[in-house]
RNA sequence: GGCGACGUACCCAAGUGGUUAAGGGGGAGGUCUGCAAAACCUCUAUUCACCGGUUCGAAUCCGGUCGUCGCCUCCA
């Protein structure tokens, strides 16, 4: 069984290649950094980092580049509105961006090339489609890409120039292009607008451009893998695609993974229909990064994801069973004989898991498989028919395939001292039975975000998954 | 108007032609336990939005209907 992945390229699910064969170059569109990004926003980047990390447990070298838009019409503006400059404006939430990602355990992609700082690659791209008459100039210096001068414009979006709905949505001014569906690769400097001086003229790049220019920059005119979320299909991957292959001659990117949107209400969470969550307010409420990661990523990625109360109450409840299944496991001290069953279980789960996976990164069904394998651990651990060795056994076997998922609590050299302190004391106090300091101590160390259980073990601690810090 | 996605239990969600429709949550009952928590056991969909059709056999394939959502020029 190889990975095979939906492809919105052809719209079927294809066998997975890499052009070379243990190395894959991945894409995925990141911020723009005119404001802190939103939970919706984060199921993209979450999915990005499930496919990076789910090749990766595959046995693939991976090259990720996340690109951040720090120069658009919103970033202008906003800039104004708050008196701020526009690199004060973008430093401070590129900064903020890598914060979450950082949080949500999402891999650092190798690079995180910004658009202001590859103006010449755009210029030298644009150059070439104006010499291969892909481009046009208007009047007030801008550059447009000529869609009628490329016949596969619409293939990845499957939808038909003709049939395209135009005039609704286009400011009557734009620039005074050939054709309303004609996208903008260059614009000219206005007053009061950031602008480069280039050998095409003054003013500054389009959205699409910056996309092509740093992916092509970083992993080469064709690579393997593009990202984004479903509402980026049309117009700008199509246009990427469009001014890409327009260049070179050679295809763009093989494979095209867009994942659906995450609703709140009933609609796309989204600034503009003002249903946003951040993930700070999910911090806020109680919920640890781990859990929204794995709300945001426990149902499969192409279909819509309802975003409600329950959403994270049930991620929490499910990655609080992984959490304390792991803390029974290493609290378990049992120095028999091995149970015989257990590698043929670990095996058995851990094939499950990547026939899932490979199944265009189903996961729900290899986290059923995880569920399953819990549930007869938790067995054992209760009739005691494990070994030490077993135990650790097992637990480090849902620990490797955590290494895709991400979701399980760290080890405890992450505790905060007074914590370990705490933790201490209480078991002193158990042996002493004492019962009223060992409750008041378990009470405590809820303070501390740790929960506290009594087996025939002794006491065993987890990371409660619903207090801040986690 | 065009294109696309989705509709499975109280909730979330797998399953896409063939034994009893995964898994998690919630609920009910039980076991264990200083208390608590966790865990374990049993139960909780004769049925897959609806209507037809194909087939020995359909949640799965085909046709139609209804409903929800998205995209159709700068939105993950």
């Amino acid at each position: 069984m190889t990975l095979r992945l939906f492809n919105t390229l052809g719209r079927s699910i294809e066998k997975f290649e890499p052009i070379e064969r243990r190395r894959v170059r991945m894409y995925t569109c990141g911020p723009t950094v005119y404001g802190p990004a939103h939970v919706g926003n984060f199921r993209s980047f979450v999915f990005a980092d499930l496919v990076r990390r789910y090749l990766e447990w595959s046995g693939y070298d991976v090259t990720w580049v996340m690109n951040i838009t720090d120069v658009d019409d919103r970033i202008i503006r906003i800039a104004k509105e708050q008196g701020i400059s526009i690199e004060e404006l973008t430093e401070r939430h590129a900064d903020g961006f890598r914060e979450d990602l950082r949080r949500l355990r999402v891999t650092p992609p190798d690079r995180m090339p910004r658009a202001t700082e590859h103006i010449p690659d755009m210029v030298a791209l644009i150059e070439t489609l104006l010499d291969r008459g892909h481009a046009y100039r208007t009047e007030d210096g801008s550059i447009f890409f000529r869609i009628q001068s490329w016949p596969a414009y619409g293939r990845l979006a499957s939808l038909e120039p003709e049939q395209m709905r135009v005039g609704e949505r286009v400011e009557a001014d734009d620039y005074g292009k050939d054709d309303v569906r004609d996208f903008a690769l260059w614009k000219a400097a206005k007053a009061g607008e950031p602008s480069w001086t280039t050998a095409i003229g003054e003013g500054r790049p389009g959205w699409h451009i910056e996309c092509s220019a740093m992916s092509m920059r970083y992993l080469g005119h064709s690579f393997d893998l593009h990202t984004g979320g479903v509402d980026l299909i049309f117009p700008h991957h199509e246009d990427e695609i469009a001014q890409s292959e327009a260049a070179t001659g050679e295809r763009f990117v093989r494979t095209w993974l867009h994942c659906a949107h995450l609703q709140l209400g009933g609609q796309k969470m989204a600034r503009r229909e003002g249903n946003i969550e951040r993930p700070a307010d999910v911090y806020q409420r109680g919920y640890t990064p781990r859990v929204l990661r794995y709300a945001l990523m426990r149902t499969h990625y192409r279909a819509p994801l309802e975003y409600t109360d329950e959403t994270l109450v049930h991620a929490a409840r499910e990655v609080e069973r992984i959490d304390t299944a792991l803390a029974a496991l290493d609290a378990y001290r049992n120095e028999a004989a091995g149970d015989p069953s257990v590698p043929a279980l670990l095996e058995g789960c851990r094939e499950r898991f990547k026939s899932g996976l490979d199944d265009d990164l189903n996961v729900s069904d290899a986290l059923a498989g995880v569920f399953e394998l819990v549930r007869e651990l938790n067995r054992r651990v209760s009739d005691r028919s494990l070994s030490t060795t077993d135990a650790r056994a097992a637990a480090a076997s849902i620990r490797e395939l955590d290494r895709v998922l991400a979701v399980a609590q760290e080890d405890e050299s992450a505790l905060p001292e007074p914590a370990t302190r705490l933790l201490e004391e209480r078991v002193a106090a158990r042996a002493a039975r004492d019962w009223a300091t060992s409750d008041r101590l378990r009470d405590e160390l809820l303070g501390y975000g740790v929960v506290v259980e009594d087996t025939r073990d002794g006491q065993r601690w987890r990371r409660a998954v619903e207090v801040a810090g986690g």
